[in-house]
DNA sequence: CTGAAAGCGCTTACAG
DNA sequence: CTGAAAGCGCTTACAG
């Protein structure tokens, strides 16, 4: 029962290209106003929508973006899908995201076509993940984050964690602080090398600015924060920079708890900015991303590629613009 | 550069016709043995994939089922979306996720067409939500949970969270507990109603066990689970229910803090079965869930409405299947 | 300025 | 048992 845009042309009094055009504001047409709004009120008043498969099969594209996300996405991550998904729509596209995991390529290669996306985002994806050469040969575009001086194994996801980590310890060299703790889990990253990579950067940051840097590996329960802040008592660092905002609220509590003036003693920054870390007493300092412009960049990136097929299929460098939400 | 199956089709040595037989298993078709092996043989060796637009055009339905998640899927959620993903992919469809919030019903319903879903999932929607009945104007099947007994206000999430309740409940009576407290944030769902009616279920459950219910609220910080621990000293609730898995932990350390054995002089039962539950000492009571059943009955759902469009579009009364894990 | 027509890649009656 | 052909609803050269 679906209205097609022949009914509109036939309602309107027009052909069915005319009803193209003018949906579609084809350039290089010239129609006329009276009959440009005609069908502009037809189609409305129809409520007319235009099938999407036949569009597809037409222009030999889709309109559907795909962001495969590994797992349960954080509050971070849902900021950044929100954000890419308010810039696509604005250019027309949808965004979907799959969290599934697939037991083979060609499970995974046949789910993903079935959607026609129009780009598959490679943000989060293992950078040797074997669906995505099998995604190109089968005609699908995927973008990525352009290649840069960063080793190639770095997915954008690890790029993001690493600057917003350089972040915190800047704020903290900023404010003065020479003598910083660094508190994470034992398993940070499951890559290995993404973990290395970080801590080398952020102990050569330190050393430049002559302040000591230390790691501390913590489980995030009570009693393991207490024991770690127990053995700060006899020399406690300047600043700690936690993993994210729940080892931050953590440490915040085990630090008054052991009789510390936070920041007054010591500074606690944490990553994240979740929403609860405005509530907790007191609130917390932390490291907070604006997406908008990376997923701004990405809404432009899929649609030049949608405009000319050929053109490269790298996303811009990704400027993460963190900003430092200080403890009100 | 996509391989079509007029392609397979000529390299085959056979009729388009024969190729589409052979690849869909079309009943009542009689393909000889040996047509059937080389036509196989003939598209995997040529890497064909079927086009899902052209597919989606011919057969005028999707092969995506799209399930709208408002807000950043906790893990609870993400095994829902885990399961149904694996049972619709095992019926070739693929599970997309939108968790975007949409200006207006209008862009809404445009940025949902452009995937063509064959059903979209009501599960976590408002049951208010104005999209829906556009949704089904537009010819998108909508598949909800069949109204039962229950409020036509209360979303399956919100029955799974009733249900899940219910268990923690049962399972404390059942172990004698008659002095429960149950321990919630002071906002616990945007619904006042969804809340109320929990509350009053749970009320007459202990009421029928001769049990005393009380309900207490608390922000998640150390500092006001402690002050409500304290409020707690001189007449201790036998047992606790927690909201979640995160109340749970922070008040069972804040117990064993006040010199309370847990769960000798305290239990303590949480809800999610969260990672993390089981990691923390003593590793917590909860309640987890097994959404095999419900997602295998959307996908036959969804499955059925495909075989016959004027099926109805109701989901088969979800069973929870919640078990408790026991604190080892 | 507007319309008639081709064709995207499938599936499916229908004819052999 | 197999094939020729129609047609799903669009967009877009092309012809007026």
């Amino acid at each position: 029962v679906a209205v097609t845009s022949a009914e509109v042309a036939r309602v309107a009094g027009v052909s069915q290209a005319t009803v193209s055009y003018v949906l579609n504001d084809t350039p290089g047409q010239t129609i006329s106003a009276t009959t440009r709004d005609r069908v502009l009120k037809t189609a409305h008043d129809l409520g007319y929508r235009p099938n999407a498969a036949a569009r597809s099969l037409r222009t030999g594209r889709g309109e559907a973006v795909l962001f495969p996300v590994p797992g349960p996405a954080g509050h971070v991550l849902s900021q950044l899908i929100d954000a890419c998904s308010d810039a696509l729509t604005a250019r027309d596209l949808t965004l979907v995201t799959d969290q599934a995991s697939y037991g083979s390529v060609e499970e995974q290669l046949d789910a993903w076509l079935r959607v026609r996306p129009a780009a598959v985002l490679d943000l989060l994806l293992p950078h040797d993940d074997p669906v995505l050469p099998a995604l190109r040969t089968a005609g699908v575009a995927v973008l990525a984050p352009s290649a840069s001086d960063e080793p190639s194994w770095e997915s954008a996801g690890d790029v993001f964690a690493i600057e917003a980590r350089k972040t915190q310890l800047s704020y903290l060299l900023d404010r003065g602080h020479r003598r910083i703790a660094f508190v994470r889990p034992a398993r940070m990253h499951a890559d290995k090398r993404v973990e290395r990579n970080l801590l080398q950067q952020l102990k050569r940051m330190a050393t430049a600015s002559r302040a000591e840097f230390n790691v501390f590996e913590c489980d995030l329960t009570p009693d393991a924060i207490r024991a770690l802040v127990r053995t700060w008592k006899k020399k406690a660092p300047h600043a700690v920079c936690a993993i994210n905002d729940d080892y931050a609220i953590a440490i915040v509590t085990a630090l008054i708890d052991a009789g510390l003036r936070v920041p007054h003693d010591v500074a606690v920054i944490g990553v994240d900015d979740i929403p609860f870390a405005s509530y907790v007493t007191p609130s917390l300092t932390t490291v907070a991303a604006d997406f908008t412009t990376l997923a701004d960049g990405i809404a432009t990136a899929v649609t030049q590629l949608l405009a000319d097929p050929a053109s490269r299929r790298e996303l811009p460098r990704p400027e993460h613009r963190l900003v430092v939400r200080e403890s009100a």
